[in-house]
DNA sequence: TGCAATAGTGTAGAAAATACACCTTATATT
DNA sequence: AATATAAGGTGTATTTTCTACACTATTGCA
């Protein structure tokens, strides 16, 4: 079929959000990055993409050499193209977001010398950051604050074992509205994808909450048709 | 700020899904490629995008080359980067996708050598395509599949003036599932975003319907929570 | 004139959403 | 031991939305 067609490569980089929730606030994992362009500069994972790696496997591999993460399932978000967006010349980024359980055994460990360290970010209070990494981070918020409504991924950013006002806290925080506590845990515990468990909240120096767990097997179907909490 | 950087340019290319609504029936706009890779075949509308224009700009010329269409919106869908996608090499490319009020008077005049011809080809009989372009098709499906739920895009693939039937037929063929006429009918006007009008079909042998127009200033509210037709 | 084809219409019951306030429990403080 | 503090936990009545379901009306045409 081919006729002698000259051999081609794209030229492009990819970058991660990677979301995490603690203390009734979303963050996002930022590096502080070490060489040019944007040297000093806080922004997002991200570099170019190899030859031979899909983008799904860059994402992975940039995201454990500039934290030592590994294992997160990242979905793409889109792919900014402005013409002005790097210093070096017109270049595509695709941007993948993830959600992860922020447990204080996570440790940052940056392998890459192209960043000096890694941290946490509250999503309120982000400095200007390389390249359009800010307007980055908006649009995955705009996309999470829709998908919460029908995809389980709350469950994605909370501890193993929770409370419901924890989790109450976590659509609160991602739509930044408050919502009815009786309204809010009859329409979740009707949704039947709770584990009640035998457990409480410990180290709290009032009324223990009960803890839950989510029932994999339920979510699914669940969340399939869209849920939605107005109030 | 920076270091001798040298400069960089992306490569890469941009695809066109463009989606119309006929005879009860959803169509996408193919062309027949009149060059290597994949010459003779069918494909969608996609070249690559140039240095200095923005993928949202590509996108436009592009069509337009292969079509002679004008005035699309296009809205970003998803950017394919599977390491054989292209026989040339690893080449990304940047799908965007579009609907349109499929009305007679649009005429296909591709300017570009690249094509031979452009036509709609029904959803549901779709040859194999040049590059991934059947799984970029079905990506899109699945997009507009939600997105129909909250956003009022049903307009944009219907003529100006309506009938209900059109608009169930519509969502029918979206959903792929049959849905109740009075529910639906119910329903729909109490969004209370459509206009009725003194109007009637014609050419037609049975009982004439009415026709309703959108109402452009009501739509934006009455879709921002979504909608949803069960049964 | 009657046949074919689609337009157009209503209601009752079920389910889901909403608004709303007080008592309970655990810990810390005196 | 008593009290204060802070959050946990709970129910009901009302409104709204969803669902199921079948027949009559209108038009063009043979």
């Amino acid at each position: 079929m081919q006729n002698n067609l000259p051999h081609i490569q794209s030229i492009f980089t990819a970058d991660c959000v990677i979301l995490g929730f603690k203390e009734g606030e979303l963050k996002v994992l930022l590096v502080e990055r070490n060489e040019f362009p944007f040297k000093d500069f806080w922004g997002l994972p991200g570099f170019f993409v190899d030859q031979n790696e899909t983008i799904d496997d860059a994402v992975k591999r940039i995201l454990f050499e500039y934290t030592g993460l590994k294992g997160i399932f990242m979905e793409q978000l889109y792919t900014f193209g402005d013409l002005q967006r790097h210093p070096q010349g017109r270049i595509i980024t695709v941007a993948y977001y993830a959600m992860l359980r922020l447990d204080d055994a996570i440790k940052l460990a940056p392998s890459s010398n192209y960043v000096r360290s890694a941290k946490w970010w509250s999503i309120k209070d982000l400095p200007e950051l390389a390249f359009d990494h800010n307007r980055i981070i908006a649009k995955t918020l705009e996309k999470i604050r829709r998908k919460i409504s029908h995809s389980p991924i709350a469950f994605e950013l909370l501890p193993e074992k929770f409370t419901l006002t924890q989790l109450q806290q976590l659509y609160e925080a991602i739509w930044e509205k408050k919502l009815d506590k009786r309204n809010f845990r009859k329409k979740m515990l009707n949704y039947d994808v709770l584990k009640e468990l035998d457990e409480k909240q410990k180290g709290v120096s009032y009324r223990a909450a009960k803890l839950y767990k989510f029932d994999k097997r339920k979510y699914a179907k669940a969340f399939q048709n869209g849920i939605n909490f107005s109030k």
